[in-house]
DNA sequence: GCACTTTCGCAACAGCGTTGCCAAAGTGGA
DNA sequence: TCCACTTTGGCAACGCTGTTGCGAAAGTGC
């Protein structure tokens, strides 16, 4: 990913050789943990959202001295990251400074690309979405029309900024860049698509170049499934912060997006998350994929017939297996199928793992099941946070 | 884990403050900088093994300048780690000097506790065992005859060193610490046994710390089958460093140990890796944990009815949902019962994860199947790794 | 009104990797 | 045999990082 833009390049500093050259693992210079820390406070500075954080606080939080903190905050007060947000109450001496985070200094754009749907949002450093536009789309009219759908739409949400509006998107000046996220299989590192389920036209097309030179920013690609897990490890639920979770998403298929250690887990060949095909019932019904027994073919068809209690048990049953796997904090679901009855899937997955974890002994208790928060914007959201996530310290993206 | 003792810190710098307070990102410093590429030259030099690596490359694999290169290795060498080893071939100009480790400069010990087995590795820093002992052992025989047992075996490997040995082993200059590997559920980060499976009186016992202190060195515990995913990491298949693999173990019970982007992933509650209660039949057969068609019970099943091909398939089924949920490069088999018949179960395996292959399309390739190196001593060794690793710039424990 | 506590910035500092420069140690052509 | 050239790698000065020492600012409480 390529972001040397000045615009919102908080870490300034000088120019350092390349950190990494060959994959291997990379050195550390001073820059490195200047952007390093930079971005830490950053993410506490996002995190306290509008009640604002003091100095101290953030040095204790992060194990820098409060000097240290002084020094990165006044920097990203120069440079209109952070402002002075009043003070706190007294506790015998001079009151704490509060500082926060100025949203308003950097945006970026997600784009969720659906079958037959297309959702833009504009998203604020907060996380918070500014704008937003919806539109029909048909994923296999080719990549002109795709493209320029997605263009246009990227287009209009940011006319809102007044930042003065060019060609391309280049003229804004706060705006970090594009996040895409679809279906179907494709190589996050390179940015381009593999055979995009239903879509074989699209095997191979380098999505991210095409749309970054096409809109003059900086572009990413993930899959919806990572989109969203990554917008729900940013900003989701709460006890889901820097540990680990899964966001099953069942909709016209069955998917998750894995969350390890607070980032989101796409694995070499961005082939991780493959949920749907985990086979459950050895010789049970052959599947599309070829495969027999696998959870999409017994979860989706239960509910076809209608039958939402054994669509959850079998859900539920597959998610214990992955939960089992990876000793996971919490399970959220989401998607058009569980919007659809939301609680009973809570409901039929958590007894299925509650059933489990009563039988493994009290160690850690049951993993919680929750609807993720966010319903049908989570992806285009997580999109957006491709971009975001790594000035706040995410090693995402 | 604490590892303050002097004799094998290679960063002896400054005394930093504590890096994090309350487990929230950790701000880095100077020192963490300098410890952090100390430790990935060494972890360079120890990848070289014999034939050593010259200073330019070093640099080249770390990113970092020449002259950072010449400063850290000045300093191993000053403190005996590394050493000069011949020099290349000129190709024109002053010819390169090769630096090599100095795998006598520091040793770890490993123990892996089985049900009926004790078997106790010395270990040095280049991974080479030193020295071996073997014992019977009977787990339930209390806290007391067992820790007795492995204080007596560490004792004995670590006797050939002749560095001084008092009292316990904290005599020995180049000992780093005591790795032990043991089934059942734990709490690695704390060191603290749970029901280890079969022997509920070691509930809560504080393995790590009893240890920690008969010994007088520091101490470290963990599942076995995470021992012998860290030892398989860090000198195991080739193509498996850096990446991410599954060690499959199929013995009394079946486990696996996961390796994701070159560390081992253990959960939060040391809880990841249940491999063996992955339910792969809905409503089928009862398992011991109260689940209904877990893999453990299909592929023990097979494997007591002497179906060695239907057990291999099984496995492969539970495998293949593993490989697609966190799209690891390698699947590494081990434990008595592959070792039985390994071309059977390498051969069964390979062949389901290859179907699912061809079925998803070329993308990627088949997930090799592989019988895991070293056999037995997989898990003490990979106990004694978790001791050394840290000191290469792994994550881990 | 004064002593005390707490926050936080300025200035000096130590230590990290980096840069500029040069000696060392080879090769290869004249 | 000599000399120009290339490449390696150490020494010294440097810039930048977070850290430490100290003092001003801004409250509380007797």
């Amino acid at each position: 990913m390529d972001r040397t833009r000045e615009t919102v390049k908080a870490t300034a500093g000088t120019a350092p050789r390349p950190a990494t050259r060959g994959g291997g693992p990379a050195g550390a210079n001073l820059g490195l943990v200047r952007s390093h820390n930079t971005a830490l406070v950053l993410g506490l500075l996002r995190d306290a959202g509008a009640e604002g954080i003091s100095r101290l606080e953030l040095a204790e939080r992060t194990g820098l001295t409060p000097q240290a903190v002084s020094k990165i905050t006044a920097r990203l007060r120069a440079e209109g990251f952070a402002a002075e947000a009043g003070r706190r109450a007294s506790t015998g001496g001079k009151p704490r400074t509060v500082l926060r985070l100025v949203p308003e200094a950097g945006h970026a754009v997600g784009a969720h690309l659906d079958r037959d749907e297309l959702r833009v949002v504009l998203v604020d450093l907060d996380g918070t979405v500014v704008a937003e536009r919806r539109a029909d789309l048909d994923l296999g009219a080719g990549a002109e029309a795709v493209l320029e759908a997605v263009c246009a739409a990227a287009r209009g949400v940011v006319a809102g900024l007044d930042e003065g509006l060019g060609e391309g998107l280049s003229g804004v000046r706060s705006l970090v860049g594009v996040g895409v996220a679809l279906p179907g299989p494709l190589d996050h590192a390179h940015g381009v698509l593999h055979r995009v389920t239903g879509f074989p036209e699209w095997d191979g097309f380098p999505l991210r170049d095409a749309l970054a030179e096409r809109l003059g920013v900086p572009a990413v690609v993930d899959k919806d499934t990572n989109a969203a897990a990554l917008g729900l490890a940013v900003g989701g639920a709460e006890d889901a912060a820097g540990g680990s979770f899964a966001y099953l998403h069942l909709g016209t298929g069955l998917g998750a997006g894995l969350v390890i250690d607070g980032s989101v887990h796409r694995g070499a060949r961005t082939g991780a998350g493959e949920f749907g095909h985990q086979v459950i019932q050895l010789d049970g019904p052959l599947c599309e994929c070829g495969n027999r027994g696998c959870v999409e073919v017994l979860c989706l068809g239960a509910v076809a017939r209608g039958e939402v209690a054994e669509a959850a048990r079998v859900l539920g049953v597959a998610a214990g297996n992955l939960v089992g796997l990876l000793d996971i904090d919490v399970v959220l679901l989401g998607g058009r199928t569980v919007a659809a009855a939301p609680e009973a899937y809570v409901r039929g997955v958590g007894e299925v793992l509650g059933a489990r974890a009563r039988r493994e002994g009290t160690s850690g208790g049951t993993v919680p099941v929750r609807v993720a928060p966010r319903g049908e914007r989570v992806v285009a959201e997580g999109a957006a946070q491709l971009l975001l996530a790594p000035l706040f310290g995410r090693g995402d993206a």
